[in-house]
DNA sequence: TTGCGTGCAAACTTTTTGCATAAAG
DNA sequence: CTTTATGCAAAAAGTTTGCACGCAA
């Protein structure tokens, strides 16, 4: 587990499901559903329980450890782990074939002390979501 | 009714439920629910119902009059009229307060170009919000 | 031993659907 | 007259909660 995490941890109790909730995490690219978190560790432990997995996710959001990430559909909420700054992601959004596709770096923060300078806001974090068609869909209809 | 809205419902068939949400959308400077939008309508029109709402707003999002705005608090979402290239909206958003801010011209547009250019995707649209406190939150705890 | 974590089932909230009727074109 | 819109109630989908028991510290 990164060092980051467990600083966070600290002070709370260990389980067996938070962990592999919490590795589960390291290992995505992008935002995953409780449901899909839930599936995925019911097949390595197939007794844990849907609502325990949203109690973790609840308590590692408080923690700061997770957080939601607001995507094109909005049934169900994604989750992400927390990066640091510099490597937080942002991603585009094929809205023909739904495909996510991480933004190497982030665009924003020029902006956002820019916007900051101006308005008196003390900004603490955005969202930044591009959506179209990405190379393929897109040149599927030239 | 803005000619624009008016064009893309050019050969749907009108309704005075529809009438109502279109009318009460462009009062909104902000996002809204459709739970909210029920309520607001009920007042005047007593015997709408919730999922006539549900329904009128999701063809209002297939013809690309409205669209789901991602927030804060995502429970339930958050609808607002897709308005034109040079009018349409970011907000500031007060983690603290919750009060939602629009800011005043869209800054992504350059970062779209860039982005576009690098990578082949054929960008048609963004979602860029920043959290943070407003002036007022942050001046309180200095 | 004490209190937090867990599984299960039930409750709750938001959104969708089925069906019979009303209104629009 | 034909098709789409509507109201109501019921169902679905996603999330939260209550309770009794188990496990970490």
């Amino acid at each position: 587990m990164q060092n980051q995490i467990s600083e966070k941890l600290k002070g709370t109790r260990t389980s067996k499901n938070r962990n592999e909730v919490i590795s589960l995490l390291q290992k995505q690219s992008t935002p995953i559903a409780v449901e899909d978190i839930y599936q995925k560790i019911k097949c390595v432990n197939n007794k844990i329980s849907l609502s325990t997995v949203y109690r973790i996710i609840e308590k590692l959001a408080a923690l700061n450890i997770v957080r939601k990430a607001a995507m094109l559909d909005d049934s169900k909420a994604l989750y992400e782990l927390v990066k640091d700054e510099q490597t937080h992601h942002h991603y585009m959004i094929c809205v023909k074939c739904k495909k996510v596709i991480p933004i190497d770096d982030c665009p924003v923060k020029e902006l956002e002390k820019n916007i900051a300078g101006k308005t008196g806001f003390l900004i603490t974090g955005h969202k930044f979501e591009l959506y179209g068609e990405c190379q393929s869909c897109a040149s599927k209809h030239k």
